[in-house]
DNA sequence: TTATTTCCCTATTGACAAAGTAGGTAAATG
DNA sequence: CATTTACCTACTTTGTCAATAGGGAAATAA
């Protein structure tokens, strides 16, 4: 099968779109989301803490805390939150960052082909914005 | 990662390519291939079979047997050949053929996102051809 | 007919990543 | 100080992909 996008990046778009139509002003609890969205409370904090890493969201502790978008719904890109979850969107192994460059042949010929599909996924998904998802 | 195309469907290409570059009167043996491309004979029967399957590829037994393309090059396209290997370029689980549908929220919202992408990467694929990738 | 070559078929193994669970710690609030 | 909440670390489970193994069936040539 090999999908592009995982579940848990489909779960992150789930939850920031939960996010963008609460209340900007007032935190939202992960308790709240996951019953909202069904998901595991456990699981979604997993989620959270890379989207927070990514600086995608901030939370605040204590009682009446809760996580918050840090801008407006229109201003995500999915590509830019797909990127924090999946780690890369590259369609072959070798384009990931951190992969040693494959040395069969050298010039590889089926390289630029990955490339400008990496270029159309990419510039696609950066296109479309969170709004664009809100149902 | 979660790459969308696996070695697989790389390694497959690369001996479509091969099978491009010599005699189409002939078949060639695997054995032949498997020196020339570096792979185990084992795990290229694998890929081969499933090229053969595909109607990719036409295989004859016997002495003086092999694999050959069933097309000039020119005709085929790495879509076609990278659908057989990997199986779907769909991006996400719930676009691949023989999952249940996603009863989460109706209308899904982020579908049409995924079945745009699919296209991109469909058409994308289908139009570069195996004659585009030989060296 | 027999031996050889080759494709073909059905498992199985091992490695690894993704999905999801579990139990706790630290910060903020009332 | 008790409660609520985010945050951290580790684990189990599950599933897929890569690669291997050991044959069997068809074709050819001697």
């Amino acid at each position: 099968m090999a999908a592009m996008i995982s579940s848990r990046g489909r779960y992150a778009l789930r939850v920031m779109a939960d996010l963008a139509q609460q209340d900007p002003e007032n935190p939202v609890p992960l308790k709240d989301i996951a019953v909202r969205e069904e998901l595991s409370l456990k699981y979604l904090e997993a989620i959270m803490t890379q989207l927070s890493k990514g600086g995608l969201v901030s939370g605040v502790h204590g009682k009446g805390g809760g996580y918050s978008l840090v801008k407006p719904p229109e201003e995500y890109s999915l590509g830019e939150i797909l990127r924090v979850t999946e780690g890369t969107l590259a369609p072959v192994a070798c384009l990931s960052e951190g992969s040693a460059p494959c040395t069969r042949c050298t010039p590889c010929p089926t390289l630029p082909v990955w490339e400008k599909l990496e270029r159309l996924v990419t510039d696609y998904l950066d296109s479309v914005s969170l709004r664009d998802i809100l149902s």
